[in-house]
DNA sequence: GACCAGGCACATC
DNA sequence: GATGTGCATGGT
């Protein structure tokens, strides 16, 4: 476990030494880690999350515009509209119909314990609100580890496709880990640290992005040399 | 025109 | 439980 612990915070100094700090969502990077996210920017974190699924985020970042341009990023107005309406204001992060009623979902979660109290919502455990999150229709593991790292500023670590792949190719886990497996490897091998766990997943997604796509082109790749029997 | 993007739910076997 | 499929836009 050591020697995991060793080589992941490795990884992640090359990556960030190659991408610099990828400054994910409002990060908590200048803020005290317990110190909560104005609602409106949780609020807009939360649908992010959401909007972002099997997306390019280029394509979330105009429906949050639009969201935002129209006076609706907010619990109230969400609550109040139909899936419809908001499905307008989202074309452009694909799966409209989808996602609107995701996000109606999600906000009918908030809703009801907390009213319009975003922060009250993410607010509770981590245990308690990953649940709570994932008794969401439409809200899987990703998406609740996603809203509960960058949106409520907890220790939870979040697993993707390019985190399988890269920790797969690394000889680190093989394919049949799941994800709740994976995602112990991580929060059971690195310190606990929120502003870490923020930034190590943004940047296993900028090598993803730059590196294990369509095909691997690993020539320049910062972790190259921490492939298995590579070092 | 094909492929990809910061998934998830549901049906089927 | 594993696998396949629908959902949909916009960039490369």
């Amino acid at each position: 476990m050591k020697g995991t612990r060793r080589k992941l915070m490795a990884m992640y100094r090359a990556m960030r030494k190659r991408f610099g700090h990828q400054h994910w969502w409002p990060t908590f990077a200048d803020r005290p880690a317990d110190a909560p996210l104005p609602p409106e920017a949780a609020l807009e974190v939360c649908v992010g999350a959401i909007l972002t699924q099997n997306t390019n985020w280029g394509n979330v970042q105009r429906a949050i515009a639009n969201l935002i341009a129209g006076g609706c990023m907010s619990v109230g107005w969400l609550h109040a509209k139909p899936p419809a309406a908001i499905a307008r204001l989202i074309r452009s992060a694909g799966y409209f119909n989808v996602k609107a009623r995701r996000l109606k979902n999600f906000i009918a979660a908030v809703h009801k314990n907390h009213g319009n109290d975003i922060e009250g919502f993410l607010a509770r455990g981590v245990a308690e609100l990953r649940g709570g999150l994932l008794a969401v229709s439409g809200i899987g593991p990703e998406t609740a580890d996603s809203i509960i790292l960058y949106a409520a500023g907890k220790a939870t670590f979040v697993v993707d496709a390019y985190t399988r792949r890269i920790l797969s190719r690394h000889g680190l886990i093989d394919g049949g880990w799941s994800y709740d497996e994976i995602k112990e490897l991580f929060e059971s091998s690195l310190p606990a640290d929120v502003h870490l766990w923020n930034d190590y997943h943004a940047q296993l997604v900028a090598v993803g992005k730059n590196f294990c796509r369509p095909v691997a082109r690993c020539k320049g790749c910062p972790l190259v040399r921490f492939r298995r029997g590579n070092q």
